[in-house]
Parts: C-alpha cells; structure tokens; sequence
DNA sequence: TTCCATGCAAACCGTTTGCATCTGT
DNA sequence: ACAGATGCAAACGGTTTGCATGGAA
C-alpha cells in the first residue's frame, strides 16, 4: 500500500519529465511516513540518520518537484519556515493539529457554489481557493504544545 | 471614515496594552489606504517618502502589533515574505487577486457547520480555519502578471 | 524618572545558488 | 559522452535583535 503510492509518486515525477532517482524517492517515503507536515530541516535530519550524505539542497530541490507534481502541498509559516505535507492527488483540503503537526486530507469540497455567488457579488473570477482547518487531534486533546501552535495557528482569519 | 476606522485602530492597539504612536498609526493608515496586500519592505519604501527617518524594523514590529490585535492578517509567501492585509475586526475570509494583490474581505462564514461534520468523522476538534479564495479582479480580467501569481498563488489546495 | 518606542546597523537563519563531481542512459 | 542530479559550501535576503537615543506619561 506504501509501495503503491510510492510507484505512484515515481509516475507522477516520471511523467512530469524528472528522473525517479534514489534520493527523490527516499525524500518522498519520508514525507510520506510522516503523518505531520514538516520542514525541509527535519527531513533532511531524519534522513541523514538513514542516508548520511543525503544533501540539505537535495532536500529542498526535491520538495520543490514534489510540490510541482502535485505529491506535496507546501504550508508557509510566519517565521519564515516552509513545511510541507504529502499530498494525494485529487482535490482536498486539510486538517493541521495545532498541537503535533498532524495533518489529514479532507475530501472533497463543496465550496464551488460559494465561488460562484461570491464571483456574483465582488466582480472578481475565481480560479482557486485554499482552506486549512486547524484544531487538536485524539492524542493532544487540546494539550498543544506552544512551539507548534506559534508554528501552526498563522494564517488564521 | 477612514478617520474612524484609524480612530478605531488606535482605540484597539490601547486596548490591547500597546501605544497608539505616531508611527504606529502611519503604518496602519498606509496598509488601510493599500487595498492589495503587501510586504513590509513596500510599506516602508512607500512611507520612507512621507517620514524618511522611519525605520524598516518599526514597521515590522507594528506589523506584528496589529496582527496580534487583529488590524492585520499575515499571508506568509513561499518566497520567504510575508504580505499583510488591514482586516477588520469580525470573522472573515479574503479574495486575493493574483493580478495585482488586491485583498478583499468576505463577510460572514458558514463554515461553522463544515467544522461540526468534520469533527464527527476525524476525531479531530477544529478551533478555527483559514479560507482564502484566488481569482483575479475586475481590472486585471486575467492579465495576471507572473510575479504576483508566484506570490499570491501558494498554499492553494 | 521610568518605561516603552524608535532608528540604525549588525546578526540571524532558512533557503538558494555555483560548481565540481557523480550517475544513469 | 551527455544531460540531468547530487553534495558541499558560500552567498542571499527577508526578518529579527541589540543597543543607544528619544519621547510620552
């Protein structure tokens, strides 16, 4: 099941015209197996554990193909740190645990008819939207701690 | 009017323990009068032809002011920015236009009930939310210019 | 007189870039 | 061989911080 979405992501990045080599791959079953949305800085410390001469610039290259694949969404923080979560492929929204960084896909979306009324009332044409939802998950049970809600809770309206 | 709406300002950076300074109150009647959401480095360029001697960290530091008392909301870049918008006070969501950043608000929210379903099926308890829309405005009509959809288009789903 | 605010400049730090080397085709 | 990918280290640039000065209460 790993596998699959991995042989999935090698696709995705194959038929976007780069090349599936090791180190790509090994950055995206990273990002993959953490169920939080990290920092290109704690990939590249977590991998250098299992691949110590995995580069820092490697991390962030890859990040960057990934996010241009569409196999990571990339969440800018206020102090100025980009973190990024796996991404399946269809649209979706997600949910941010304040607390430990947890991220889950939401599917499907239902805000097309509110694109719509809104494009009526503002003269505006809407090509996009993007909408996080942020809360504590099961396991932090509104226990978050301070470093990840300073990290976490921007955006915000 | 927007003699009010600074008054207001002012009347909120007290309430919340800060001094409504001169400087203060430039910086916040500036990103009033900017309908786009911008940088602090522009806000700075922009005043620094009215008051050549006010400093590039004062208008960082009363950014932040006025996020914490909710005159502002930061849209941090992908490009290692971060872009601000005047806000008032009540619940709202934005319409950025990715041709040339202006930033309206869109009053009300019916997110209430999204929350409560997502809630019942993710275990998660949701606080709050982030919702901005992209489009481009009436006098852009498309003719989005590259560096501001690079700007303006991250952290989309 | 006390505390907060400001301006300036230096420091910070996450990210990007240059370049030599390596690898797959 | 060749083009793309990588690792390392240096450069970059937006933001923050230290500190002396200024100003309001």
């Amino acid at each position: 099941m790993a596998e699959e979405a991995l042989a999935e992501g090698a696709r995705r990045l194959e038929v976007s015209g780069y090349r599936a080599t090791a180190q790509r791959l090994t950055v995206l079953t990273a990002l993959m197996a953490q169920r939080r949305y990290v920092t290109a800085q704690e990939l590249h410390a977590a991998l250098r554990r299992v691949q110590p001469h995995l580069g820092l610039a490697t991390v962030y290259r890859t990040l960057e193909l990934l996010v241009a694949c569409g196999l990571a969404e990339p969440f800018p923080q206020p102090n100025h740190e980009a973190r990024y979560a796996y991404c399946s492929s269809r649209h979706h929204h997600h949910l941010v645990c304040t607390g430990c960084g947890l991220v889950a896909e939401v599917p499907g979306c239902t805000l097309q008819a509110v694109e719509r009324e809104l494009e009526s009332q503002s003269h505006f044409t809407i090509s996009d939207h993007a909408l996080t939802f942020f809360g504590t998950c099961q396991d932090c049970g509104g226990r978050a701690t301070a470093a990840l809600i300073d990290a976490a809770s921007q955006g915000r309206v």
